[in-house]
DNA sequence: TGGGCTATGTTAAAAATTTCACATGATTAG
DNA sequence: CTAATCATGTGAAATTTTTAACATAGCCCA
């Protein structure tokens, strides 16, 4: 699927994500033909918006008509390089970290994590999920042998640069970190955060505006 | 901590939180005053938009010298309504949500689960990180009497909309949502999306696209 | 104590993003 | 087969957000 146009914004990116998750909502359901105007609604998003974002990577729609569901899931699944078996290191197995082995979500939408790494000689050894706890030393050298393209950080805050050292250092050029620190990174490497406490921070200020009006 | 001004764009309250992270590492490691540049510096961002961002609340810098990093941080929270604690009911306690009661960080941010929730009966009564999981039914009961005014789902994402019906029956006006699904609710109530996919996607984009350029 | 220095707060410009409006082209009913 | 209908794709307008520029005000040193 190649990108038609130059840059494409990280919003965009974002609702794609949404977009992908109604579909697959409306898939199951047996929807088979499905206009902006109703994806948009079930979106929480302007009709518009949608149209503009998929033109960015193309013409997916028939006119008159709508858009095909499977279709354009299947579409915009292969614009955002998710049509494919992505393998995942994941680093720090703590109570976090076990959850997310055990995930099944991960796996079902092809983000295989092949690797669980902490450095706690405790934890090294135990196996978790099928997969067994390596040492952080041997991510390297786990990477090359299992194609790992993506890190999974789940460390304490404190470690997660050092794990962000240890991921780089093997050749990884995408992280995704749940540790509540940001982490420096080389220019060629993404990172994308997730972070509990932004979401929870939006609902405290939001749920305290409206306290304060009334 | 009054709002200044009207309208607090949504990108300036996730910056905030940012902030507040990059400032408490800063006072961890002792650092008293710090230059809008610097936080920038630190925070992946521009120095305008640090000043633009706190001058939505107030003044809280000293001309020629910065910012008093713990007044900062102090003032921040106030201002996003975090300097105090948050009591949260969580709903749906398989893998995740076990992983999330034993999640630390949360008591240490102010925001205190108190409330376990599941509607399968193996799991109702089981003690998780010191609480009872008690059953969905009586969430409205438990949310008056332990004074709960934000919920967590991390149940299946087929159960999302369920679990959501109760908490907003239970007159909660903030969710923090783990399913990946779009939960439908009420105009009074806000919905915050962890959604790990969306930034795993963000990845698969972004590394695919580095990849077809070379 | 006063002048230079420095980094803020703010106003104005620039850029990016979202929304609107409509021509285009496909579908469907008569 | 034709005409009416409908929803897309797109270019232009509106809005929002970000960045730059600078006047202002507090610190620090002579």
């Amino acid at each position: 699927m190649p990108v038609k146009s130059e840059h494409i914004p990280r919003a965009t990116i974002k609702r794609l994500a949404v977009y992908v998750q109604v579909l697959e909502n409306l898939i199951r359901e047996g929807t088979d033909v499905i206009s902006s105007e109703l994806l948009a609604k079930a979106c929480a998003v302007n009709p518009s918006q949608i149209r503009k974002d998929l033109a960015y990577f193309g013409e997916f729609g028939v006119r008159g008509l709508g858009y095909y569901v499977k279709e354009l899931n299947t579409s915009i699944k292969s614009a955002l390089g998710v049509d494919r078996v992505w393998r995942c290191a994941l680093v720090g197995v703590g109570n976090l970290g076990k959850a997310l082995l055990n995930h099944h979500e991960f796996k079902l939408r092809g983000f295989h994590i092949v690797g669980a790494f902490d450095c706690d000689p405790f934890k090294i050894g135990e196996e978790v999920s099928g997969l067994e706890v390596v040492c952080t030393r041997r991510l390297k050298e786990k990477v090359a042998e299992l194609g790992i393209e993506v890190g999974i950080i789940t460390t304490p805050p404190e470690r997660a640069q050092r794990a962000t050292g240890h991921l780089v250092e093997a050749g990884i050029k995408g992280i995704l970190t749940f540790a509540p620190t940001r982490i420096a990174v080389p220019d060629h490497v993404f990172v994308e955060y997730v972070d509990f406490f932004h979401h929870l921070y939006a609902l405290a200020f939001n749920l305290t505006l409206i306290e304060d009006e009334q």
